[in-house]
DNA sequence: TGTACATCAGTGAACGCGCGTTCACTGATGTAC
DNA sequence: TGTACATCAGTGAACGCGCGTTCACTGATGTAC
C-alpha cells in the first residue's frame, strides 16, 4: 500500500520545517508567508497542507524542531566551567547576532511565541526544559533540582541581551554589551557554585 | 489660521500612540492593523494619514512614546539598593507578566523591534538609554560609565526573564523563573557594588 | 450681532495586494497479473 | 517481461478576507465683515 518510500515524505516535511524556521527567525512568523517558505523549500504553496494542518500547527512543530537542534548543538559543548564559557562566547558572539536566521529560536522569536496559543506554547516548554535541563546537567553536575531555575534564568539572560544588542542601532553600545552580557552570566555562574 | 485649538489635533494623535502601544504590546506589531487600532481611539481608519505618514512612522513614534512612558514610571522609584530591589520586584511581578498591554515595551515587542528598518531602531536606541542611565543615576549615583553597560545587561535579564516567564506552559515553573530572576538581578547588582 | 465663508480633522468606501486555505488536477511511482 | 491500474505527493489557480493606503466628501469650527 505504501507507494513510494516509507520516509520519502518525511524527508520533504522536514525540508519544510527546517525552511520555516529559517524564516519565521528572520522576519518573524506574522512577517512569513507559506507560500514563501514553501518556495524556500523547494515546493509550492498548494503542497503545504498535505504536510500540515495549518500554519498554527506549523508553528508548534518548527518551535519544538528548533528547540531539538539547538539541544544538539549544545551537547557538543565541554564540561565544566570552562565548557561553560566557551558556550557562552558562542552564543553572545557578533556572528550570532548578526545572523538570526541560523540561531537560537529563543532569541529570535520569544515574545511573538508568548502570544501563541497552548499547543505552541507547550512545545516551547517542553523544548526549552529539555536544553535547560541538559545543560545544567554538564555545567553543575552536582547540583539537584535548583540548577534548573538558576539555568534558565541565565538562559533568560542571554536571550534578552542578544535580543537587545540586536535591536541597538549604536553597534559599538551593541557589541559592548554582548561582552557585558558573557560578564554578567559568567557572574551568576559563580554565585551558584559558591551556594 | 489656525482654526481649532492649536493643541487638539496634538491630543488625538497622542490618544492614537497610546491605543497603539497597547495594541502592539498585546498582539505584536505585525499582529495589530490600523483600523482595528484607530477603532480603540475612537476613530475610523481613514483618519490615520492625517496624524502620520505611514505604519511605520507610527512604530517609531509608539516606540519613543513607551520608552518615555517607562522612564517616567521608573522615576518614581526610591533610590539606592532598596529602591533598585522594589523596582525589580514590581517588573518581575506577576501582574506585570499578565498584562502586556500595560506593561514594558521592550518584554512586550523586542524581537519585532529588532527587526524593523533603522528609524525606529534609533528611536529605540535613544529612549532605551535614557531609561538606562536615569536607572543607573539613581541606583548607583557613584558609579561613573560602565555603570551604563551593566545597568542594561541587568535590563536584558528583566526582559528575557519576563518574555519566558510569559512564554512558559506551566505557570509554576513561570512564577518560579519570576523570583529566580529577582534573585539573579540582585546577585548582579551587588557584583556590581563590590567592583 | 448675524451671516457667508474658509479651514481641516475625521468619515467611510474603495484600491491593489498578499494572506491562509481549498481543490481539481497531474504525473511519477510501485503493484497486480 | 509487459501492460493496465491505483496511489498520492505535489501543482497552481482560485477562494474570501484583512491588510496598508488613498481619496472624495462631511460637518463642526472659528473668522471676516
Amino acid at each position: 500500500m505504501v507507494r513510494y518510500g516509507r520516509e520519502r515524505k518525511q524527508v520533504t516535511r522536514r525540508r519544510i520545517i527546517e525552511a520555516a524556521g529559517r524564516r519565521f527567525k528572520a522576519d518573524g512568523i506574522d512577517g512569513s508567508g507559506i507560500a514563501a517558505l514553501m518556495a524556500d523549500a523547494g515546493l509550492t504553496n498548494g503542497a503545504f497542507y498535505a504536510h500540515f494542518d495549518s500554519k498554527d500547527d506549523l508553528v508548534a512543530a518548527v518551535v519544538a524542531d528548533q528547540l531539538r537542534e539547538q539541544r544538539e548543538g549544545l551537547s557538543a559543548a565541554a564540561l565544566g566551567r570552562a565548557g561553560a564559557e566557551q558556550m557562552l562566547r558562542q552564543y553572545l558572539s557578533i556572528g550570532h547576532r548578526d545572523d538570526p536566521a541560523r540561531g537560537c529560536p529563543s532569541a529570535a522569536l520569544l515574545d511573538e511565541i508568548a502570544r501563541t496559543a497552548d499547543p505552541t506554547r507547550r512545545a516551547y516548554t517542553e523544548g526549552v526544559l529539555a536544553v535547560i535541563d541538559d545543560v545544567a546537567a554538564r555545567v553543575a553536575p552536582n547540583d539537584p533540582r535548583s540548577a534548573r531555575a538558576r539555568t534558565l534564568s541565565i538562559y533568560a539572560l542571554m536571550v534578552g541581551t542578544l535580543q537587545l544588542s540586536r535591536a541597538l542601532a549604536d553597534r559599538q553600545l551593541a557589541d559592548a554589551l554582548l561582552e557585558q552580557g558573557i560578564q554578567s552570566a559568567l557572574t551568576l555562574l559563580d554565585a551558584a557554585e559558591r551556594t
